[in-house]
DNA sequence: TAGTGGTCTAGACCACGCA
DNA sequence: GCGTGGTCTAGACCACTAG
């Protein structure tokens, strides 16, 4: 792979040298899934010790570009890129780049609408609202959990039957309707409550949040809320303009 | 402190029990602002190499525990808030960023483009390129730093007049030209550098980092790479369907 | 068994903050 | 100048995975 010119002078750390040459490497040649060289390898190809070829993965690893397999090796991990649009659904969107996204059912109750869900959904504070968790998957990896909040009214019955998958398709192939998305507000917080361990990340990691209303296309009413956390280390939500 | 049992059979490596024992007193007996014992100290307690201290520390600083400063010490942080701040609520739109809100220089400096900053601005990587950090404040409070990347050919001259405010608005009077943006990607991470310092933010509560790039809506070629970092507990990104 | 990552040691030198 | 954390090297051995 030829010269790469590791700088000695002692102004930038050779692990951070490495690990941005690493970086670089792994975003033009490098596909999700597949293998670093060996750390030897590495360090025989830098010149440097291994423990500095491990400090530099230990930079990509944290920043959710690599992972380790302890006796099998280190493997380069999907970077997702989630459009935000009016049109786009996640999965059509997982799906275009190849990827292979499964969403699963974590809880499905019936529960009183808190104010915001109320206001979200025009409907009176108290209101009965059907809370499903969804988590999804990516590539097998944990990438986010969505709230999904619909009135009770109209879409209990319904909802019964749905047990994963794209919760936007099902209602849309059950009740016939088109969704379309409002505004969005995206923030960003610490995980909250069994969120990081479900997402298999580090509590003192951020999660992405995005707040959408999602309306019937022809009545124009609301017809779900979802609150989204994304795992951040693997997210970057792509604004068209 | 007495007598810690460290275990060597080497089903729990030693870093991970020092790790746990150093977390239950940090807990237990000190507060936050103060210092830990110095590393050498600590290898000397334990009876176990420097590096493997370090090793041991590395866990709680990533935990968001303890926070070192080179040449001082290493410090206990204060302990983690789950609760969402309820007080100042922003909203702020991702088009009108760039209008009046009070925005002063920090850096302004003329560097080589590191590859992700030549790509976005379509030069060679190496080129010279323009850095100007600015901060902003809303009601004096921190609000976001922004880096912002422009080739250097071309507004070397211009910039030098550029003292704050809105640089955008100071491009468009300048040059007479009008300014669009393409698509932002957007992500969260943990702030980096002084970010922390000038944000006035805990360096473990999250920053919302957006990367957009601003177009001569004339001639089509980038102008500038913006690199922004919000404080995540005063910002709420609003994307328009 | 061979190859991979994981841990620990020992020692050296550097860079930063402060008195 | 001294004490602190930061980096790099060299070498050893362990634990896991796969053929």
């Amino acid at each position: 792979m030829s010269g790469n010119l590791i700088n000695r002078i002692g102004d930038r750390a050779v692990y951070v040298q490495i690990s941005e040459i690493l970086e670089e490497e792994i975003r033009s040649l490098f596909n999700p899934g597949d293998a670093l060289p060996a750390e030897n390898d590495l360090a025989n190809r830098f010149s440097v010790n291994r423990h500095t070829v491990r400090r530099a993965i230990d930079e990509l690893v944290s920043q959710g570009i690599l992972e380790r397999k302890h006796g099998k090796g280190t493997f380069v991990l999907a970077q997702i890129n989630y459009c935000i649009g009016s049109g786009t659904r996640f999965t059509e969107n997982l799906n275009s780049l190849g990827r292979n996204s499964c969403s699963c059912v974590l809880r499905k109750l019936v529960i009183p609408a808190v104010s915001g869900v109320a206001k979200r959904l025009k409907i009176t504070a108290g209101s009965p609202v059907i809370w499903i968790e969804t988590l999804r998957t990516v590539d097998d990896q944990p990438f986010c959990i969505i709230s999904h909040f619909l009135p009770k009214e109209g879409y209990e019955k319904i909802l019964q039957a749905y047990d994963g998958g794209s919760l936007h398709q099902f209602l849309g192939s059950r009740l016939g309707i088109k969704l379309c998305r409002t505004e969005s507000l995206i923030t960003s917080v610490l995980p909250q409550g069994e969120d990081a361990s479900y997402l298999k990340m580090p509590a003192h990691q951020p999660v992405l949040r995005t707040k959408s209303v999602n309306m019937n296309s022809k009545t124009n009413q609301p017809v779900e809320y979802a609150l989204t956390r994304f795992r951040a280390d693997r997210t970057e939500l792509k604004i068209e303009p």
